[in-house]
DNA sequence: TGTACATCAGTGAACGCGCGTTCACTGATGTAC
DNA sequence: TGTACATCAGTGAACGCGCGTTCACTGATGTAC
């Protein structure tokens, strides 16, 4: 092999990671290959020998981008472990993650477009959602019930996602109230029996 | 007046409902201004006598399509008068809208696309939205303060917006499960202490 | 140890296509006489 | 009442541009001798 063994694993890397993060900030539509590239520091040429087609680094995107954005979130949660559902939540509806859409949630800033992708971006994608669920589900009290958790982690997430996306639908002023009025609900209904 | 009155009017409302099913279903980016224009029985030189850019269309889209959208999540529902919170929250997050993006709400279709857009695009965005959210604390108990109130229909827009966008993306049977799940949720979150 | 070689990651020019937009034109209509 | 005209909504060919993709090539590297 005339290259060091992990060199091409780390420009494909570095090009999944460029790319994660001008979609969420631009959309898949607005973002061409060329300026993926060269924010990965590369030429537009060199892509077709990492990914098939541009519709095959979305999918790469969305089954390796989220574990990037929940390191940031946590990182904004000021937490290295798993926190509960609640502080979760409340990280995800802050304003920071509200005005970095770069480096936060994959389904709040492309779920949509995501969601009318082909098959090969929707795979990935719905089993990332039922990851996100299935930790949600499991960071709430054990004393509750599986279909109560099952429950509160899929309100709860909706909450979150939905949130983020009206917020950033809103002005600055809006929105801080909005997503304060989100965290508070998700407070509640969260506490409630509990 | 060599024409009608009222039909320069009508072909632009044409031109705005076939745009706004097309957006909704495809993206923004995804449908073209001759493909909008052969859904409206025209063709597409004529589109700029109506509209000065495709961006000025879908601020028009943003402004227009929601009436449209709630009509018919209003027909869902079978009702013709505003019903409760809790109605207007269970015929939202129904297997039906979920399969039918392009009669259903446009946050949930297109929301991260719109917050992306150009400020005339994001003006009568934000309007539509806090118009949602006063609609939606305005059919709450009346026994509830407003303070109450607005955090209970943030919460709940939110849970509908997100619970939408998350169905879209999974498989239909986790999607229909996933939906009693946020049902459920917010049947619990809007009947506590009411 | 030093050199020639094979490998293959990355380069950059070029392609074909579809898009948003423009514009000279057509023809259906209400109005003036 | 009938006809010539002015208006302007809609037509369709053409434009320039940026995109995803291809491909012949370059050159940095590890290996064989």
């Amino acid at each position: 092999m005339p290259w060091p063994k992990e060199h091409k694993a780390e420009t494909r890397a570095r090009i999944v990671h460029a790319a994660a993060a001008a979609f969420r900030e631009h959309g898949l539509e607005q973002v061409g290959v060329a300026e993926i590239m060269r924010r990965a520091e590369l030429t537009h040429g060199g892509f077709y020998g990492h990914f098939a087609s541009k519709d095959d680094l979305v999918a790469a995107v969305v089954a390796e981008a989220p574990a990037e954005s929940e390191a940031s979130l946590a990182a904004l949660r000021g937490a290295t472990s798993p926190g509960g559902a609640l502080d979760e939540a409340t990280a995800y509806l802050s304003p920071e993650h509200m005005a970095h859409p770069e480096r936060g949630c994959l389904f709040a800033a492309l779920g949509p477009e995501l969601a009318r992708g082909s098959r090969g971006v929707r795979r990935p994608l719905a089993a990332k959602i039922q990851q996100r669920l299935s930790r949600l589900a499991a960071s709430l009290s054990s004393r509750l019930s599986p279909a109560v958790r099952r429950r509160r982690a899929a309100g709860t997430l909706a909450c979150m996602v939905g949130g983020i996306v009206l917020a950033r639908g809103l002005d600055e002023a809006e929105a801080s109230a909005f997503l304060k009025d989100v965290r508070a609900f998700v407070r509640d209904a969260l506490a409630e029996d509990d």
